[in-house]
DNA sequence: AAGACGAAAGTGGTTGA
DNA sequence: TCAACAACTTTCGTCTT
């Protein structure tokens, strides 16, 4: 998978601690910060209508900066209004230009248009709040800035930056939704995300398997009690440091199976690993650490003697 | 019979020389 | 660029409920 933090490229140290207030990961052997909060990438567009007094004159005029629509409402265009007689022998250049310029930008068009249309359709499948959406049609439009799509297609972009938009805030997909509901192999919404997070300079933190909690229960059909239990291990779990350089997702569906064994809901391995997009295997392995590390077992048995 | 468990071999990606 | 490596998967046999 992709950005988790593994080792400390200070020291080596896979002592890894993750910060969530400060949005810092941080290194506990050497102290190194490995990253650090992310660019702000605030809304651009704000709500002054509701202030009392000053709020008028702040107040942009038009309509919103909304970047699903797909020229943002502005356009360029080479200027229709000059007088073409006094241009004499610029004037066949100058319409060659318009001419040009008439078509980069309306295949730019083209292309946005088209590429807006796969981003709500893919989010919509995914049932992606509309910020998300906002955010990754942002990211979509930078990386046609920055010529980023060339040589790639553009419903992989559209993936990744829907994936890269949905992990910026904090409600994140696993590839193979992302895979599902684009269409595209996971493989490659992992590189071309990566490959935009870099050149874009997008900084993720690693994911917290707390993310994927409440998705993953209410799939599975879980009462709250377990999905607040399977939290509490989780930050347990953190503090124990058994998190850093693990998929998220498999330590996130082993607290779910703990907890829900715990509160007499079992769900089989098996159920718990498809809905989190990871083997039985996984499951078991950070199911076996969770015990040793955090003596469950203790708190298992207790359950296990009220049932019977 | 289904689910849980664990060993062994294989895969894809990262890292450090 | 390549080899070592860690996490994860696949597969399969055995044990438990």
């Amino acid at each position: 998978m992709s950005t988790y933090v593994k080792k400390c490229p200070e020291c080596g140290s896979k002592k890894i601690f993750y910060n969530k207030e400060k949005g810092e990961v941080i290194c506990k052997e050497c102290g190194y910060v490995i990253e650090e909060s992310m660019v702000d990438f605030g809304q651009e567009w704000r709500e002054f209508e509701s202030e009392g007094g000053g709020g008028e004159s702040k107040r942009r005029t038009g309509a919103p900066m909304r970047h699903t629509e797909y020229d943002m409402g502005l356009g360029t265009e080479v200027g229709r209004t000059a007088d073409l007689s006094k241009l004499g022998k610029e004037r066949g250049k100058f319409l060659r230009l318009r001419k040009w310029q008439y078509r980069i930008s309306t295949a730019i068009e083209r292309n946005l248009k088209l590429a807006l249309a796969e981003l709500k359709r893919v989010s919509s499948f995914l049932k992606l709040s509309g910020s998300v959406e906002e955010e990754a049609a942002r990211i979509y439009r930078l990386a046609v800035q920055r010529g980023l799509v060339r040589g790639r297609s553009m419903e992989s972009v559209v993936a990744g930056a829907l994936y890269a938009a949905c992990r910026r805030h904090e409600v994140p997909r696993t590839l193979d939704e992302l895979s599902e509901a684009s269409g595209i192999e996971k493989k490659e919404i992992g590189r071309t995300y990566r490959f935009i997070t870099r050149e874009l300079e997008i900084r993720i933190r690693p994911s917290n398997p707390a993310d994927y909690i409440p998705r993953f229960a209410s799939a599975l059909k879980l009462s709250p009690e377990s999905q607040s239990k399977s939290v509490e291990i989780l930050e347990r779990a953190q503090k124990a440091e058994l998190t850093s350089g693990r998929g998220p997702t498999g330590i996130a569906a082993a607290a779910l199976y703990v907890s829900a064994l715990m509160h007499g809901e079992k769900r089989t391995q098996r159920e718990v690993a498809d809905v989190a997009g990871v083997t039985e295997v996984t499951i078991r392995n950070r199911y076996k650490e969770l015990l040793d590390e955090l003596k469950l077992d203790k708190e298992l048995k207790k359950v296990k003697k009220k049932n019977s």
